[in-house]
DNA sequence: TTATATATATAAGAAAATTATATATTTTTA
DNA sequence: TAAAAATATATAATTTTCTTATATATATAA
């Protein structure tokens, strides 16, 4: 059973990342490195991508550049010198709440072991 | 900057997990005890926290139990059995995505290496 | 020739969380 | 002793965010 619950909140963060580390991505390329990355743990709907993508640009962390390819229209997306900023600011806080996440989740029954300091 | 956001989707499985852990919780302890687990990076909004509340009950994974403690009052939540089924089901779903979305977002540029094997 | 993959777009609706507000007691601080 | 902060729950209004559904169009594989 694949949960889609959870990757609520983190979308925006995640794309920004993949196109840090790319010149330029379209959509559909954005939804099938996720899949891969997360080895199909984490797939991103159109009618959520698409969406967010537009928002980035109209917050001008995103720039845009159509081309045809093989007959079909592609838009490509690019992180502008903000976009890159606030990406790479995204990625920490998400990293960091992770880790957090992650110790929230792990411990069993006894978390607090207190030995010697109080 | 402490980002709220990445939170959505994640509270419901926070909750059945620190209840797993003890027998009883109250909802002002939960949002202490998230606090506390996370070193204050996640902290969780009682006009949230309350109304899940209320629909874990309303969905049997929880019960109640009313008490006033210092001539306050005081409501326990408990897991039910269902509720103990689920909440080891969410977190190793939220554990399993963890991971994958530490993989999007730990890697440089240079994702796939392919040394040898294809 | 039918289905699948590639590619984008967008509207309607639901779900989830934020913000604000209300109430009430106890404890700490000024 | 008065005010502020901490403890404790409740809930309504609003906003944000995402899912689901739908539409369009071409290329490729079965």
């Amino acid at each position: 059973m694949k949960s889609k619950e959870f990757i609520r909140g983190t979308l925006k963060t995640i794309i920004l990342k993949l196109l840090s580390e790319k010149e330029k991505m379209y959509g559909y390329e954005i939804s099938q490195r996720v899949a891969e990355l997360s080895k199909d743990e984490i797939q991103l709907t159109y009618g959520a991508l698409y969406p967010i993508l537009y928002k980035l640009e109209s917050e001008k962390l995103l720039t845009t550049t159509s081309e045809i390819v093989e007959n079909r229209a592609r838009k490509y997306y690019s992180l502008t010198d903000l976009g890159r900023g606030i990406a790479a600011e995204k990625v920490s806080e998400l990293q960091r709440f992770n880790e957090a996440l992650k110790n929230i989740l792990a411990p069993g029954p006894i978390t607090s072991l207190n030995l010697g300091t109080t």
